[in-house]
DNA sequence: TTGTGTTAGATTGTCGGACAATATTGTGGG
DNA sequence: CCCACAATATTGTCCGACAATCTAACACAA
């Protein structure tokens, strides 16, 4: 556990919320509701919306307040193409760790779902399966600054917001995409586990060119 | 300009303090003084301090504020790391786009400097020319997200807080690379530019593995 | 002298209320 | 149905308060 802090504690929920999109793209945070639920002060709430802000969770419109971030096609695009130099690199970085035992184990233990009989069933479940997933590679590259650099391009957010153009197909392709990466970087070998996620990052980013405009945010103010 | 309000203000104050070094490394920020100073509430100014930690400029530590944030040698090496990746292709996507006239001009513009007579001086004068170099690739690269995601990785912080271990020698090759790089570039050979970039980061890299333990941060806490 | 416990002061964490500025909503007239 | 305008809701910023915690000075014993 981080800091163990109240403020620290009011950002996390509220993360929590958006990444279970219990709190979905665009919608509107108010300081009135969110005080009184939370049994708060404004003070604190609007350090965390500073802190949620920076980190990339919600947006802040001058004299409007905090708003759940909801990106333009153009952000998510290029969210997509940064990912898939970092997560190229993580993918590199975790293979060549796949010896240190509790490396492999940790990742193992985390990837082990993809293989299990159980079928992913809902969008929501999807996403966070996916999530869980990638941030294994991270975790196992051993680059701590880089984990927490992955963290804040939200990718339950992103997700959640383009969730409307998930078919049981996309789903069905990227559990696949996921079982090559995973092996790839089991085995240890470096350059076909950062060849693959490229490409299961590629796919992702074609999937996002193709997602109806309806699901962003018009101009990127 | 981003946004008007006062807060805004205020983070880049304090920001631009840091970036010249006008705030070192470590060095304590007490909310007294900034408020008195600046003449603004303590309310803002907390929230700028979380602003300022999310974006990775101070550290909030519990109970004892505000400090300029210092680095562990390991969180530099994993930061040059990640520079690496994401430099590499920024300097790729850059050279491909130096047939765009506004985006070559531009590049151009920033760079000249380097071929200029005037030497460069000081340490504190290598650190701005040396983050207005990188930053111009990023720039050149057309992703602005990438730009921001840079921006936040703190060069100027982290080369201020290593000064103490800049020699002659290392500013003139840190210059001869720059020199490659932006010819590289503007020619428009993606993957010399990539190449010469990751070289630089190398370097870089290497660096920081060789300066005394005295200048980081013992205990990444 | 040096180490140590204590106490006073400095600083932060969080709260509550206040008020102007701005945004949103509701209402009546055209 | 659309527009102007008043009423309300919400945010931006300030102020002062208080307990919790940290820091520094100081006295005292070894």
């Amino acid at each position: 556990m981080s800091s163990t802090g109240k403020l620290a504690n009011i950002v996390e929920r509220i993360e929590t919320r958006i990444d279970t999109a219990r709190l979905v793209s665009g919608q509107r945070l108010i300081e009135a509701d969110l005080t009184r639920e939370f049994g708060i002060s404004r003070s604190l709430l609007r350090e965390a919306f500073r802190q949620l802000a920076a980190e990339g969770a919600i947006e802040l419109v001058p004299n409007r307040g905090a708003v759940v971030r909801r990106l333009s096609r153009n952000e998510a695009l290029e969210l997509f193409e940064i990912r898939t130099e970092l997560e190229g690199m993580a993918a590199r970085r975790a293979a060549g760790r796949m010896h240190e035992p509790a490396v492999r184990h940790s990742f193992e233990t985390a990837t082990q779902c993809l293989f299990s009989e159980a079928q992913t069933s809902g969008a929501q479940e999807y996403i966070a399966e996916n999530e869980a997933f990638h941030r294994a590679i991270f975790i196992a590259a051993g680059n701590d600054t880089l984990s927490d650099l992955a963290r804040k391009m939200r990718l339950p957010l992103i997700m959640s917001q383009l969730s409307g153009a998930l078919t049981a197909g996309i789903l069905a392709t990227s559990l696949e995409e996921h079982r090559s990466i995973t092996l790839a970087i089991l085995s240890g070998n470096a350059a076909q586990a950062e060849a693959a996620t490229r490409e299961h990052l590629v796919r992702a980013t074609q999937f996002v060119s193709g997602v109806p405009e309806s699901l962003f945010r018009s101009c990127p103010d």
